[in-house]
DNA sequence: TGTACCCAGGTTTTT
DNA sequence: CCTGGGTACA
């Protein structure tokens, strides 16, 4: 059927060469490079109105899948404003909410229960844990993060336990048999986790002919939002729904792939032009965000790194300030030179919105959030948990999933004793344990087990089965969102928090109430299930909702507040105003991560930061900063020396400071003051350039130990007679000797 | 069952 | 230093 096409003429009026380019280009696979703010969204949402619009593709046919549902979600709109046509059947979504809707859609030959269940990240590392104690294996011998993350990754690699050969090393072996146990765990409580969902659907995608022949016909158009970020798994999914007919339309940034740790590989870019034949790259290197000076930072930076595919961002939009740089006594003296510098913008009538912090780790925030309460600037950090994973909601939440699944034993064990209602850990073990001797639910176990199991909790738990079964009869014809309601009160999690004192218990009740709303409106959004999906009941479309769109992190993001990030979920945004806090050695690049192999990773994450600004970039380092308790001595980024010295000026205090002032907790009246910035051919700080360490001795030099031989100086910590040095030898690895102790010569 | 203390450990995080 | 998790007691 060929749709109803209108003019795409004014579809691409507005583009760049290279936009167009890329949007108008034939039905063939494309790599889009996309620089940071060269309209990447612009190009792909585009894209999609350009096929519907002249080639005559029906929305059917195009399926676009990016990371996170707030990119879904945007890319669905902003389609839904360049075209005329219904865009509603078109499949939009993230990878897991694509594997999802195949697997509800498909539950049968996927091997699923009709309802199965999602289990996040929380969920999964308590069932991991419960899985270890079953096994009698130790958790301090076998870390149940290190487990979970183990398992996961073999998912990403397709790799089943049944896989693996019986050879191996002991460890090896036991995680297999853990993997196995963790298994047959989610298929008997009807559980997957995230990176089941995609495995999941790879699979039946790939070993059903029938369901593969289908997706191959539907989707003729497939297209992939941040391509840098693809995991294995995600990029063999692609392949084998493109088949050899499908045309993939890839948009992405190599310079901005900054998640290898989580399993993205950046390297799928490059394969892209040889597993996909034909596939050209079109370049969009032209910035409509940043300033001239701000690009060269970044360009220069960017430009260090290797196995590049390459790309240069160019602006027509001026030169703009030079990128700022303030060398600050301390942790203390650089929140204050933020903060001080915020109030100037704000005098200067920028918002607080226009301002974002960026910092490498989290625990940076706190010095910074003391600065800011102390001055009375409104601030918002992101990150931290999110609405779904609070613990108040994911007690309600457990409650909920029992009230369907009594074989659920994650939320079972969640709340079978919160609150508290006599069945300690002794009783929950000996259920678990007749549960893991009969193969069942602990549910079942607690049914059946009775009082030669329980002894004198018997009664206790069978006042909560008994529980558990009275609200599902009341609830049983109500709406979601009075179950809820009715669970909250009835299961004694309301008078639970009520109980508990202090700000936070607050918040929770806060929480639990927001919950109730939350249902309200979801009931009210939800809408006849689409083509052929089977219609789930609310409370398990809630769930999902709840599993797969953990929801914002804050709330109130309406007020006008400075924005505090890590440079990771800075990725994607901008600002007018950006301040790039603790570019320190060892903390920016990571102390983890300043080797060879992970270090171009963290000058993406630097490129990602420095891309984030608009108009006024500030980057400050600490000379001194305590950190894990201990005052180290920093050295200054490499970064912020391969940024090329012309588009940076050094802020230089007015006054010089007496260093003594700045004692730990005295950082009041010392306030520094500025004086304008210096002309932007102002050489740069002698420290900036040679990175000079203590008795000579510099940063990634090459030293002579007498007994460990040649090594790498990695950095610096301590003072004085105490100060210690890091340092990398060839032989002996990575060992921190004392500086007077040590006799290093450079080599 | 709840709390007080001890100790280890301490990037980055979406789904 | 600060947090979270685990253990030891009241």
């Amino acid at each position: 059927m060929r749709l109803p096409s209108f003019d795409p003429a004014p579809l691409v009026g507005a583009l760049n060469p290279a936009q167009r380019e890329a949007v108008m280009a034939p039905p063939q696979h494309r790599l889009v490079l996309a620089g940071a703010g060269s309209g990447k969204t612009r190009v792909l949402t585009h894209r999609v109105a350009w096929l519907i619009a002249a080639e005559n593709v029906s929305p059917l046919s195009i399926l676009a899948v990016t990371f996170t549902n707030k990119a879904a979600a945007e890319m669905r709109a902003r389609i839904e404003q360049l075209v005329d046509v219904p865009i509603r059947a078109m499949w939009v979504g993230t990878f897991h909410g694509i594997a999802h809707r195949m697997l509800r859609m498909h539950y049968r030959e996927a091997d699923l229960p009709q309802n199965f269940q999602i289990l996040d990240a929380d969920d999964q590392l308590r069932l991991v844990k419960r899985v270890l104690k079953n096994l009698d294996l130790a958790d301090d011998q076998w870390p149940p993060k290190t487990v979970a993350g183990w398992i996961n990754a073999q998912k990403e690699e397709a790799r089943r336990p049944q896989h693996f050969s019986d050879e191996g090393d002991f460890t090896q072996r036991q995680f297999v048999r853990i993997y196995s146990a963790y298994e047959e765990s989610c298929r008997r409580q009807g559980v997957v986790d995230f990176a089941e969902l995609l495995l999941r659907a790879f699979e039946l995608t790939r070993d059903h002919a029938e369901i593969q022949a289908h997706y191959r016909r539907r989707f003729r158009h497939i297209l992939v939002d941040e391509f840098q970020d693809t995991n294995t798994l995600q990029y063999r999914w692609l392949r084998t729904l493109a088949g050899a007919d499908g045309i993939l339309f890839a948009v992405g940034d190599d310079d901005q792939s900054i998640y290898s740790w989580r399993g993205a590989r950046v390297e799928h870019m490059m394969r892209l032009t040889t597993d996909f034949p034909g596939c050209e790259i079109v370049r969009l290197e032209q910035n409509y965000r940043s300033t001239g000076m701000i690009l060269s930072a970044a360009n220069g930076l960017i430009a260090r790194n290797s196995a590049r595919l390459g790309k240069q961002l160019w602006t027509d939009s001026g030169d703009g300030e030079p990128v700022q740089l303030y060398a600050a006594y301390n942790e203390y003296d650089e929140a204050e030179f933020v903060v001080n510098r915020i109030r100037e913008h704000v005098a200067a009538g920028h918002r607080y919105d226009d301002t974002a912090v960026l910092y490498r780790m989290g625990a940076q925030s706190r010095v910074l959030e003391e600065a800011l309460i102390r001055e009375h600037i409104p601030y918002r950090i992101h990150g931290g948990l999110r609405f779904f994973e609070r613990q108040e909601i994911k007690d309600a939440l457990a409650y909920l999933r029992l009230l369907h699944h009594r074989d659920d034993d994650t939320s079972f064990e969640r709340v079978v004793n919160v609150p508290a209602r006599g069945i300690g850990s002794t009783t929950v073990e000996k259920l678990r344990e007749y549960a893991r001797r009969h193969g069942q639910s602990l549910w079942a176990a607690a049914r059946e087990g009775g009082d030669a199991v329980l002894g004198r909790a018997a009664a206790r738990v069978r006042e909560f089965l008994a529980l558990i079964e009275s609200m599902a009869a009341e609830t049983k014809e109500l709406s979601l969102s009075k179950t809820t309601e009715r669970v909250i009160e009835r299961s004694g999690l309301r008078d639970h928090y009520n109980k508990e004192k202090g700000e936070q218990a607050e918040a929770r009740l806060e929480n639990l109430d927001e919950l109730i709303s939350a249902t309200r409106s979801f009931e009210l959004s939800i809408e006849p299930p689409a083509e052929g999906q089977p219609a789930l009941d609310p409370l398990t479309q809630f769930l999902t909702h709840a599993a797969l769109e953990a929801g914002e992190q804050q709330a109130g993001p309406g007020e006008d507040c400075v924005q505090l990030m890590t440079l990771h979920a800075a990725k994607g945004l901008e600002f007018p105003v950006v301040f790039m806090v603790g570019m320190e050695h060892g903390l920016f690049p990571h102390v983890r991560a300043t080797d060879e192999g992970k270090l171009d990773e963290e000058r993406r994450l630097c490129y990602v930061g420095i891309t984030r600004a608009r108009q006024c970039l500030y980057m400050s380092y600490a000379e001194r900063r305590r950190l894990h308790g201990v005052e180290q001595l920093c050295v200054p980024s490499q970064f912020l020396r391969e940024i090329p010295h012309h588009v940076m000026v050094e802020l230089r205090p007015r006054a010089h400071v007496v260093r003594q002032a700045f004692a730990p907790g005295a950082h009041g009246p010392y306030r520094r003051e500025w004086g304008t910035p210096a002309p932007s051919h102002t050489p740069l700080p002698e420290s900036l350039r040679q990175s000079q360490g203590p008795q000579g001795l510099a940063l990634g030099q090459r030293v002579r130990h007498a007994r460990f031989g040649e090594g790498t100086i990695l950095q610096f910590d301590g003072d004085g007679e105490r100060m210690r040095v890091e340092v990398r030898f060839q032989a002996a690895g990575t060992k921190w000797l004392m500086l007077s102790v040590a006799n290093l010569q450079p080599a």
